[in-house]
DNA sequence: GTGGTCTAGACCACT
DNA sequence: GTGGTCTAGACCACC
C-alpha cells in the first residue's frame, strides 16, 4: 500500500505524506476512514515513529486529514481535499508552461507536445 | 536584476543559480557576456562570497557559463545552454500532467485547460 | 585507508574524491557500504568538515555514492560506477598514445613497449 | 604557430608552455633556434607579457630552453629535450594502464584495445 | 548523530 | 582584481 525508497533524496516523511495524498485523491482511502496508527505503520515500514508522526502532522496541517486525540487520524471530505491538490498542481503546470514559452516555443508546437505526452501517459496505464 | 529571499527554504546559492539561468535563457545575459565578479555580487546582495562561488560553480558544471581564473565568469553559447534547460522543464511538465490525470481529469478537459492557460499567458505578455 | 598530501597542488577535496573512487573501483568499499561520516573523517584526517563535505558532494554528483540526510553516505551499485571510471581513463590513454606517436615512435615499437609495461605490472601484483 | 584557447580551464601560460614543447619535440623549432621575444609574442597573441614570461621560465626550468640575458631564449639539444618529454608521458601511460587493469581488464583485451586506438590515431593523420 | 547550508575571513594562483 | 580553496564555527533539517 505504501512504499518507501530509502535511497531517494526526498525525505522519507515527505514520501509518506505524498503517498497518503495519492491514496486519498484516488479514493482508496475515503472520507472518514481511519489511517493506520503511528506505531502500527512504523512497525510495518520499519522506520522511526517520529518520521510517521511528522508526515501525519503535515497531512493535518494541509487539511487532508484530522487528528483526534486518543482516537486516531481520519480522512477529510473528498471535495475539500481534492480542491487543494488540484490547485497546487495547476500552479506548477502554469509555471512550467510559462517557462517553455519563454524559451521561444510557440503555442501550437507546445499544444501538440502536451498532446503527445498525454497519449504516452494513457498508453503507460494499459 | 537578482533578488534573494532569505526566508525561503530553497538554499540561497540555488536561488542565485536559478536566477542566472533565467537571465541567460531569456537572453538578458548573452553569449560571452561577463557575470558580476564573485566579490562584487556578494557585496551587492549582502551575502557571503562563498555562497556566490557555489552558485557560479554549479552554473559552470552545468555548462551555462565558463570560469576563467583572474578574468571572470562568462556566458556560454545559447544553443548549448537551452537544450539542458528544456529537457528539465519537459520532465516536470510530464509529472504535472500525470498528476492531473490521476485525479480523474479526462484528456479532453485537460487539453482545453492547458489551452486556456496558454492563452492567459499570451495575454499577460502584451 | 585514505591519505592526504597537504603540500600537493591538487586540492584536498579532490584527493579525497579520488581516494574514494579508487576504494570503490577496487571493491574495498562495496555496494551499499557506509562511508565514514563527514565529521568523523574530518577529525581523522584533521581537516575541516566542509572540505570532506565538498568531496562527498562531488562523489554523489558523479553517482559513485548516494547521500541520505540523517543517515550517512552510501556506495552505489558497482556497474553504474565503473562505467564512468573506465570512460575517463580511456580518454587519457588515448591522449598518451597520441603524444608518444607524435615523438616519432612507430606503432610497432609502441605496442611492444605497452606490452612490456603490462608484464611489469602483472609481476608487481604477485 | 601557437594558438590560445582563452576559455579553456588550463592556464594560458601553461598552454604556451605546452605549445612550445610540441614545437620542439616535433622539430619545428630546432636546437639552438631563438624563440620569439617576450614582448613580440605578447603583442602577437594579444596577452599580457607577464604570462609569456611565466611560460618561458617554466620551459627553462624544465630544461627545454636556455635563457641568455640580453640575447633571448634558445632551444636546447634535441636528445636532452625529448628524453624528458618521453619519460613524462611514459609515467602517465603506466599509471593509466595500471588503472585499467585494476578494473579487471585482462592483458589480452587491453592489448587489443590499445591496438585499436593506435589504428584510429593513424587514420586520423591521413 | 548525520548531512546541508551559510558566514567570516584567510591565502593562493592567474591575468 | 579575479576565481579557487580552505578553516573555524554556527544553525538547520532529517532520522
Amino acid at each position: 500500500m505504501i512504499e518507501i525508497n530509502e535511497k531517494s533524496s526526498t525525505p522519507i516523511y515527505q514520501q509518506i505524506y505524498e503517498s497518503f495524498i495519492k491514496l486519498i485523491v484516488l479514493k482508496i482511502l475515503v472520507e472518514g476512514e481511519k489511517l493506520p496508527s503511528v506505531r502500527e505503520l512504523a512497525l510495518l515500514l520499519k522506520i522511526n515513529p517520529n518520521t510517521i508522526q511528522k508526515a501525519y502532522k503535515a497531512l493535518e496541517h494541509d487539511q487532508f486529514i484530522v487528528s483526534q486525540k486518543g482516537k486516531g487520524n481520519f480522512v477529510n471530505p473528498y471535495k475539500q481535499v481534492v480542491g487543494l491538490y488540484k490547485k497546487d498542481i495547476e500552479d506548477k503546470l502554469k509555471l512550467n508552461l510559462k517557462a517553455m514559452m519563454s524559451v521561444g516555443e510557440s503555442k501550437e508546437t507546445l499544444m501538440s507536445y502536451v498532446n503527445s505526452i498525454m497519449e504516452e501517459i494513457e498508453n503507460d496505464r494499459d
